[in-house]
DNA sequence: TATTGTTATACTCTATAACTATA
DNA sequence: TATAGTTATAGAGTATAACAATA
């Protein structure tokens, strides 16, 4: 194969940029697409910005919850960021395995873990913080004084939605089957 | 197990719900991570809404795109959605195999194909479209006068993401390595 | 040489199911 | 009987690399 096999590429791949001569048709007009190249394109500027330590938006969640709730439990971890047991087990896993975070046992629950952060795992996450603040504080400026009132749109959406999927007459499908 | 495991759970599996009791930190300030909640809401959404087609979001769009440019060559297909070559022939397989779409010989270039709609495609497409344009509507509808902002606020968002993680003295770091 | 699509493979994410130990 | 965590497995999703046919 070429050795400019994807250097060529109009559109690297990952990046979700209208193409022209592409009709897109319904696609413009919805906010679930319009959510959906957001975040695409958030998420690339996120691995950028946070290169050197190679933690993902999901990955940097997870240390932060662990580092404002000392001793938080596995489970709970995993409901707070919408994922199964065994998804919260991976994920404590990673961090473990890294170095940011050790399980020790939890008081009043021999079944249970308590996570914490390690001295190391406190001076890394500082630094990443301060890179994902800057990395916002960026976007932010940039938006300008839209910014405020597209966050405050954003978690009113959040909230909307989730009472549709959940309202008492709709059947909620949690997983695709 | 017991029969209730998942059905106890105060936060279902994939709804990514504030937790009471929590700190969540830093996350609750950052923009990515609203457009994050926003996005797990929607995309729970999406699939109640259409559970009797069983079609992920990206599919969706992926037959949208072809309905809307008839002989799309795979891999526009592929630019248009931010994939790989190699994620454009599976997304194209499903949607061959489901009997939606149909691979002809694309007029000019006998390396490509290119992508049609097949008539019962068109038929259920119609359908689903119908479907995910209502799903979209009762959200606007409930967002109210926000609901256009929001959207507009979006489109600038990815905009400004895209411009900073491409910036000439930014490296962009394409994937996860 | 470059491009289109394919095959084979691997890794991440996240689920289900069955299991252990504890409550 | 229910809960916390684990193990094993499966299925999306998406990448890389090497390949064939064609341009």
């Amino acid at each position: 194969m070429s050795k400019t096999d994807s250097l060529n590429d109009i559109t690297p791949e990952g990046l979700m940029l209208p193409v022209p001569g592409v009709d897109y048709g319904a696609l413009d007009g919805l906010l679930g697409y319009a959510v959906r190249r957001a975040q695409n394109a958030l998420y690339l500027d996120f691995y950028r910005a946070t290169a050197e330590w190679d933690v993902s938006p999901q990955r940097f969640a997870a240390l932060v919850l662990v580092s404002r709730n000392p001793g938080l439990r596995q489970g709970l971890l995993g409901q707070a960021m919408g994922l199964h047991r065994s998804g919260a087990l991976r994920l404590t896993d990673w961090m473990t395995a890294q170095g940011y975070v050790e399980r020790r046992d939890a008081p009043g629950d021999a079944r249970a873990w308590g996570l914490y952060l390690t001295a190391g795992g406190k001076r890394r996450l500082a630094r990443l913080e301060a890179a994902v603040a800057g990395h916002d504080r960026a976007l932010l400026a940039a938006l300008g004084e839209q910014g405020a009132a597209l966050k405050a749109g954003l978690e009113r959406l959040a909230w909307v939605a989730t009472a549709q999927s959940t309202a008492p007459d709709n059947k909620p499908r949690r997983h695709k089957p």
